[in-house]
DNA sequence: GGCTAGTGCCAC
DNA sequence: AAACGTGGCACTAGCC
């Protein structure tokens, strides 16, 4: 059963008052949607955790239909009460605005089986959870400046939102893969309860430990607008090291002259480029190194102090003594999540010590070992990769089978290296000079690469495994590869083709390791609800999870995670053709893992 | 004061 | 501009 909350619509020619939402069940056979219950919005886990049994529905078939997780969802699990399953109109509706512009998707206009193609009825923006329109302010003045008529001051009511779920229903059955996009729509629904989720239980973060990580590495904690001492010293000392006393090295071009005048021939300040420059420097590595230690140092912990110091402390860690990260799900264009404010998805890992179970709890900590090849394996069903997919490490068994085929691929580093190249795009060194043997090998896997590489390169869309798009190239990107008048004009459409070419390349991996994520968290979302356990999910990062539970539970978490994960590649691939292995331990501090 | 571009480093 | 993908974020410099 599906149920529409939102706001509510007018009726009998008078508009709703402001504040009032309404409940939509949408009946599975014919009947127009009708508007069931009328409530104030703040009343909205009240009606979530009643209305099932009043119309005669288990609350776990309900799957509650609203335009934004994000914005509605957190008040309720402030008030106790979790859901099963939703849909995420806007989420959705991204997916399919973006599908529907790819001609081969079915959700267009051009495509689909009897579907006239998929057009929003009705805009429903991605609001961030910090959006300040998610959380309207009430300031009557305000409100009697938006409250004019026609201002659509709490976007589409219910009853328009009932007309765009149709709209999107339709657009899935009707799309090139339906089974496919509907395990997207609910797998992406999914996620935006499990990230609303893991910002309210938060990362246990201890400022104890924290504080002393800081302290022992950057002194005491500074006046406000003073460099801590440790940063201070070694501040001074770069400057007399390079004979520019007084000089700021947080300011790059002062640092850059500095280096230059002293000698050090580097054209920037990166270190990496320091790095070089000490390893090219034969008998007088000693002495370079040396020289540049202070700047080396400077930067670590200049680092430290400005993304991860007292200030981010103070910010991010509230007296609950955790970190609310704030996900958005589907951020990044290949369906990735991204995170925002903290820098949640860069928890460095000389801060992860910071990370602590509470008292009589633990953290389960699993990664996924090598998501991407066994993805590109299994999309691809190349069955040579797929039997290194099998295995608990893939590259192992890929220089395993290189050495038997008597390429270049023999040991696990070449054989690592040539894998993550070709999935990205390599033109040069190491991984390029190793494609051809990676080809002979995986000629499937390597050709599902190739192909997207050039649908990208022209101009073309391509879809991850489930049919979330790629986008289409803008104008200012069909001009500039169409431009050949000069031979720089020429040179560098070529340039913008390939790199169109690595991205929609990368896309179809990298979007549909996503999805394989997105669904190894759904799993293990349902199946610590199923168990009734305490545990909660409480971090994520690409293909890794972190959970906070206690103790007791712990070996039962590590086995359910686990479970995920491979009903995870089911639900993707069927009966899968690869393992999806993981790394999971139970531990006190987040530092002991890997 | 705000804004953007450039730089550099963190994560996967 | 580090070869080779996706991001966030802090800081400086230079602009209005």
């Amino acid at each position: 059963m599906l149920i529409v909350l939102g706001p509510s619509p007018a009726s009998g020619g008078a508009a709703a008052p402001p504040d009032e939402w309404s409940a939509v069940v949408v009946p599975d056979g014919e009947g127009a949607p009708e508007p069931a219950v009328r409530f104030r919005r703040a009343q909205a886990p009240d009606v979530v955790r009643g209305l099932p049994a009043r119309l005669g529905a288990e609350a776990a078939q309900v799957r509650w239909v609203l335009a934004s997780v994000a914005e509605a969802y957190a008040p309720w699990i402030a008030a106790g009460v979790h859901v099963d399953r939703c849909w995420d109109l806007g989420l959705v509706q991204r997916i399919l605005t973006r599908a529907a512009s790819a001609p081969g998707s079915g959700v267009g206009p051009t495509g689909g089986s009897g579907g006239a193609g998929y057009r929003p009825v009705c805009e429903i923006p991605v609001l961030e959870p910090e959006d300040p329109a998610a959380h309207p302010r009430h300031d009557p003045a305000q409100d009697a400046f938006f409250d004019l008529p026609g201002a659509a001051q709490t976007g589409p009511d219910a009853l328009m939102l009932a007309a765009e779920l149709r709209a999107q229903r339709a657009a899935v059955e009707h799309s090139a893969h339906p089974h496919r996009l509907r395990l997207l729509v609910a797998a992406e629904s999914q996620g935006a309860l499990v990230a609303a989720e893991i910002r309210a239980a938060g990362l246990p973060w201890s400022r104890p430990v924290h504080e002393a990580l800081l302290a022992e590495q950057l002194g005491p904690r500074p006046p406000e607008g003073e460099r801590p001492a440790r940063l201070q010293a070694l501040a001074e000392r770069i400057g007399a090291a390079l004979g520019a006393p007084g000089m700021n090295p947080d300011s790059q071009p002062t640092l850059l002259r500095a280096l230059q005048t002293a000698g050090v021939t580097v054209e920037s300040t990166r270190q990496w480029e320091l790095n070089r420059w000490i390893e090219q420097g034969g008998a007088a590595r000693q002495e370079r190194a040396a020289l540049l230690a202070p700047v080396m140092e400077y930067k670590a912990l200049a680092r430290l102090w400005t993304a991860n110091g007292w200030h981010w402390l103070d910010q991010w860690v509230g007296q609950d003594g955790r970190f609310h990260a704030t996900y958005l799900v589907g951020g990044v264009v290949t369906g990735r999540w991204a995170a925002h404010g903290g820098g949640a998805m860069q928890v460095p890992s000389g801060v992860r010590d910071a990370v602590r179970a509470d008292p009589g709890w633990t953290l389960t900590v699993a990664d996924a070992s090598q998501v991407e090849p066994r993805i590109l394996a299994a999309m691809a069903r190349d069955e040579a990769l797929a039997r290194a997919g099998t295995t608990p490490d893939l590259y192992r068994e890929v220089a395993e089978q290189g050495r038997a085929a008597g390429t270049a691929l023999a040991d696990r580093a070449r054989a690592k290296v040539a894998l993550l190249g070709a999935m990205y795009g390599a033109t040069t060194g190491d991984s390029a000079a190793l494609m051809p043997h990676l080809r002979r090998l995986y000629p499937a896997a390597i050709g599902l690469l190739e192909r997207a590489a050039a649908v990208g390169e022209a101009g073309g869309q391509v879809s991850t495994w489930l049919g979330r798009w790629s986008p289409a190239p803008d104008e200012e990107w069909l001009a500039s590869v169409a431009d050949v008048s000069t031979q720089a004009a020429e040179s560098s459409a070529r340039r913008r083709r390939r790199s169109a070419g690595r991205f929609t390349r990368n896309f179809v991996v990298q979007g549909t390791a996503a999805e394989w994520a997105l669904c190894w968290m759904g799993e293990i979302r349902r199946r610590l609800r199923a168990a009734g356990m305490a545990t909660q999910l409480v971090f994520f990062v690409h293909d890794e999870v972190v959970l906070h539970g206690p103790a007791e539970e712990a070996e039962a978490v590590r086995a359910l995670v686990a479970d995920a994960a491979t009903a995870a590649g089911r639900l993707l691939f069927g009966q899968a053709p690869v393992d999806f292995p993981l790394t999971v331990a139970s531990m006190g501090s987040y530092a002991e893992a890997k």
